[in-house]
DNA sequence: ACGCGAACTTTGCCTTGCAAAGTTCCGCTT
DNA sequence: AAGCGGAACTTTGCAAGGCAAAGTTCGCGT
């Protein structure tokens, strides 16, 4: 009836569903961004990101900006695709919970 | 931006999602019916069951049909309150990710 | 009395989230 | 030059929780 095991758990989790929602909203986010929009800390959220990134599906950019290191992170095309994947079903199972 | 702290935890989980999703669906599920659809070890299953019971998600209805014992459940109010709030939840993420 | 199936509990493993503290890098200040 | 401070990242340790396999209980039917 509904595809739960295509619920990618690694976009799935609560914190890295976050940070996928938001890179989908904007070409790239800086780091500090993140942390302030998600109330992280630093330490799980860099691990957050390293797992998607490792997976794909985020990119990694480094730069300097007024003479500060910044780092900002944007969505992959695979990370994009696989990402449209996931909302697909959970679309599918908000519309399964509105009608009743 | 979002309120991602609104995804309730409990329902959030892959396993319980499946479980107030298909509950959505119908008035009532046998337990045998939800294990068949969620492909789930009975074990795993009824310990989620359990646990939604207890936050007052999921009621027992404990019935004996055609001589064998046949427990279901059925979403109470506050568990089609809850899920209905967390589908918001979604339906906003759903909705951001697409726009771009 | 025995077996069987449904529902449930127990046990144990193992993953994973999460935060706190520590590390590295680097530009700026004094 | 030495030290401060902020950004980004790593390490460590803990605790929670999913999950399956095996064991338990409770009838009913033969």
């Amino acid at each position: 009836m509904f595809d739960f095991d295509k619920l990618d758990k690694l976009i799935h989790e609560r914190g890295r569903l976050g940070i996928m929602t938001l890179l989908a909203t904007r070409p790239s986010w800086p780091f500090q961004d993140l942390k302030a929009e998600l109330k992280m800390s630093d330490g799980n959220l860099v691990t957050h990101l390293r797992t998607l990134h490792e997976a794909g599906h985020v990119a990694i950019i480094k730069e300097v900006h007024l003479d500060r290191p910044q780092t900002s992170y944007a969505l992959t095309e695979k990370g994009r695709a696989a990402f449209t994947e996931y909302l697909a079903v959970l679309e599918s199972i908000v519309k399964a919970g509105k009608e009743k």
